[in-house]
DNA sequence: GCCAACGTTGGC
DNA sequence: GCCAACGTTGGC
């Protein structure tokens, strides 16, 4: 079981719509990073992660599960890219915004924090302990 | 809106 | 195989 951070503007695409989709979940589609693929290529089924909503927000806003294994890409032709199913598990109750992150010196070594541009990346349990603290759950 | 950081592309 | 040029991302 890992953790992951799945990074999205909501313009693009949110967590709102996220939790619209329900428990059948949505393709985590448009990744054209082969870092990102490639973690997302070791996910399991049920690997958590926290969803980011970048630019105007910058915060962690929810955790998500992870319901389907890597599969290609539908939104492309392209065989380079493969994508997994993310679901909508809970919302955290207070967001965890990047400002929070970097104020906290046990988050400095976060991938959100060192490689920002990463869209898909791990995350350690002790992050994910601190986090969901500081979210409220 | 700007710009730094990063990844990718393509010419050599 | 190197590296300059370019495009994109995302924090500020």
């Amino acid at each position: 079981m890992q953790y992951w951070l799945f990074k999205s503007e909501p313009n693009a695409w949110s967590w709102d719509q996220q939790v619209a989709k329900g428990e059948a979940g949505e393709e985590w589609d448009g990744i054209r990073n082969y870092q990102a693929r490639n973690f997302m290529r070791t996910m399991e089924i049920g690997d958590r992660g926290f969803f980011y909503h970048s630019m105007k927000e910058k915060a962690c806003v929810g955790i998500i599960e992870v319901c389907a294994l890597i599969h290609p890409d539908s939104t492309t032709d392209d065989p380079r890219w493969e994508c997994v199913d993310i679901k909508a598990v809970a919302p955290l109750k207070t967001p965890v915004t990047l400002e929070m992150v970097k104020a906290d010196a046990r988050l400095a070594d976060m991938v959100l924090v060192k490689n920002s541009r990463l869209s898909v990346q791990p995350v350690t349990p002790d992050e994910w302990a601190l986090i969901c603290e500081m979210g409220g759950l």
